[in-house]
DNA sequence: TCACTAATTGACCAACGGTCACTTTTCGAC
DNA sequence: GTCGAAAAGTGACCGTTGGTCAATTAGTGA
């Protein structure tokens, strides 16, 4: 049975994974074309059809991995949280780190407002794992937010500031610092939440 | 002295004009093409050349426009209101058109991340006029401010709440509404602002 | 009328995403 | 080893894009 066949397939794959990963946080996903990724991995521009569709689909995918190594990392954090300080930092450390992956931050605007015009990336964004702060939001701090509040609405309002966020980033706008937009969003968590504001340990919180 | 050739072409220019500007809204930024924009109009590709330098630079002279219009509006609102809460809601209904304006407001992400690449249409977005609740907030609520925070603060945080709320709009997540976002607006500028939660008139603000 | 200038045209170019008939490599049966 | 089938890999080709530019048309002032 053909396995080796198999396994080679695969390794091309990999290879053009790793090639478009590279280009696409270099040069963004538009600029990047189908020939330079499989130029720089060695192969001829055919192959890429073999494996995805098109550029959408090696993006989705790229899009996945990202997001499983994102949320790995973020769990291993969260383990050691409990506290409705505790969390709240965990997740925005988190945010920072896809802050801090300043060229993929600005890939991921870019292909989300691609994907607005098509419905199938679209849902495929929605539903998929891009939206990450949302469900956390929902399954950690849900104990603590407010009884008349959807706990969904709070992860949203935080999605919210961290994009609005990055896109002053994307624009070098350079008013607002990390701590501001923190401060703020600690801010609409706590009036959110049914927390007092001296009642838990927010040591961990510098105001 | 050539009066009418000039006046043909200023009149060839605003007939281009009107009809990018149709075909943005329609078809977003990327899809639609410059041979669509000089047919629609009646004219040959060639014609759009010698009046701009490419698409970016039409898209930016419709940009100044739409903005000048939008302001206007807003200057119209804002002559009757002065204390807090009146200014905010101002603001804040002025941003509420600019929502309405779906397509548009989809057509302005998708040129405020593909300008992201390009310095000169950055810097163009930044200086202009896109960023329209910076200046406002700095100006109208300066007064208001607490001493200890630079006034621009609360302006670009303002516009990252209501940016993250766009995407989510173009997106279609269907999570937080127009009130949700208001609100959290209002708490923060409240949160920034040296006004008592009670000692002002509040009426105007349901929450 | 006529020479001059400005407005307008569309064939042309390189580069794009995507297609597909073709060649090369791998494989199991003999 | 041999060989035919199946899979992997190729690159010329297609339609379309943004952008160029020599050629054409129309307006102008004497």
């Amino acid at each position: 049975m053909a396995r080796r066949q198999q396994e080679k397939s695969r390794q091309t794959k990999e290879e053009l994974l790793a090639s478009a990963m590279r280009l696409f946080g270099e040069k963004g996903f538009a600029a990047t074309t189908i020939a330079e990724i499989t130029k720089a991995a060695g192969y001829a521009k055919g192959s890429f059809y073999s494996h995805w569709a098109g550029k959408d689909d090696v993006f989705l995918e790229i899009l996945e991995r990202k997001m499983e190594e994102y949320r790995r990392e973020r769990s291993r954090k969260l383990s050691h949280a409990s506290s409705f300080e505790e969390i709240f930092n965990v997740i925005w450390d988190f945010l920072e780190s896809i802050m801090d992956d300043m060229n993929w931050s600005k890939v991921f605007l870019e292909f989300t407002i691609h994907a607005s015009r098509d419905p199938r990336l679209q849902a495929e964004l929605n539903r998929s794992k891009y939206r990450l702060s949302n469900d956390i939001f929902s399954n950690l701090m849900g104990k603590h937010v407010r009884a008349e509040i959807p706990p969904e609405k709070v992860g949203s309002l935080n999605t919210a500031l961290f994009e609005g966020f990055l896109i002053q980033n994307v624009l070098q706008t350079n008013v607002l610092n990390r701590q501001d937009i923190r401060n703020a969003a600690l801010l609409l968590a706590r009036a959110q939440c049914d927390v007092s504001e001296s009642g838990e340990p927010t040591s961990a919180i510098k105001e």
